[in-house]
DNA sequence: CTCCCACGTTCCAGTATTGACACGTCGCGG
DNA sequence: CCGCGACGTGTCAATACTGGAACGTGGGAG
């Protein structure tokens, strides 16, 4: 449901093709909302249908320029303040954790150590891409800056949380 | 594909009806991996005829009591330990932050407001339950306890991080 | 003894998402 | 001037997920 509002959000920017759009979402986006490329023009055309957004200007290989409609604002407007978010759902390592009693508890320990070692990669990637970028004032760039400061808290808090847990893995292990 | 992952770690510690885990879906788990009443039984009949699960007893009104086969308990172990998770993906609030641009910064500021009073009353609730439970130390109790607590940490990052970006924000709205 | 609610399962239509395949073209480096 | 890599779009089948409806039953409260 949100990839079209993402779409939107993207044009609101101003004119894109497919093409521009899924280069986003493998780049910037992917990390808070994966997209397919046959998903990225699908939606493109059903907003198109709905009348959000409308084909601006054709280039050279059939290349469509979108751009988004007074419609399309109003409803990227509506989604951004008034739908009410789904927050967090769907945590796969998380769901792993609550089913670990399913191994023993060296192997759960060990989990959790391969946890604390992805949160700290991670972590660093985003330093890294933090560093060598050179953001600038625009609307994209400050709340993309945002973005990327949730993500590195998000990985600080995954690495103190899962020393935390090994700690209380060793101090009480759990009775089968 | 991690429901039926969940259903099969679940069925490990014991056997268990539809109804049964449907309703540990909609009370422990639903944070972390919701799921409806139809996806259960449709996986769980799936997962029968795979032969990870079988049914151990047929009760009153039609109950089918399941428990984990040999195959079951080996596909668990193999996703828990040898399938790398996904982590973290899709999150609508993130996407709204990156998009904020298309709002006035005062209604982006009120929009982080907002998302720090909710991570506030979410904490304060797990935070309720986390007190208000006696916790063991059987492996339901010893992860689940961790799984709180990671939930609790990523409530309260939730927080400081909108705090921030709202001062963030204060010191320097973003150019138009 | 009766009624109602919780127990219990199944099916379905619609949408979202994935992954792959198919197809055509501009433009530039050699 | 030729080829190939990037540009660019579209379609398909399969699976995941949602929300709702339908249907039947046992057991305990009154």
């Amino acid at each position: 449901m949100s990839l079209r509002h993402a779409l939107l959000g993207l044009l609101d920017t101003g004119p894109a093709s497919g093409y521009d759009l899924m280069r986003t979402f493998n780049s910037t986006l992917s990390a808070v909302w994966p997209a397919t490329q046959s998903q990225v023009y699908t939606d493109l055309n059903r907003l198109a249908e709905a009348g959000q957004i409308r084909v601006a200007a054709e280039g050279p290989r059939g290349r469509k320029s979108y751009e988004i409609t007074a419609a399309g604002r109003e409803e990227l407007r509506h989604w951004l303040l008034e739908v009410a978010p789904d927050g967090y759902r769907r945590n796969d390592v998380l769901l792993r954790v609550f089913l670990l009693g399913a191994v023993s508890p060296s192997e759960a320990r060990e989990f959790l150590r391969q946890r604390h070692a992805i949160s700290g990669r991670h972590r660093a990637a985003l330093e890294e891409r933090d560093a060598g970028t050179d953001w600038d004032d625009d609307p994209l760039s400050v709340y993309g800056r945002l973005t990327l400061e949730w993500g590195k808290r998000f990985m600080t808090m995954q690495q103190e949380w899962s020393a935390w847990a090994l700690e209380q893995l060793e101090k009480a292990p759990p009775h089968t």
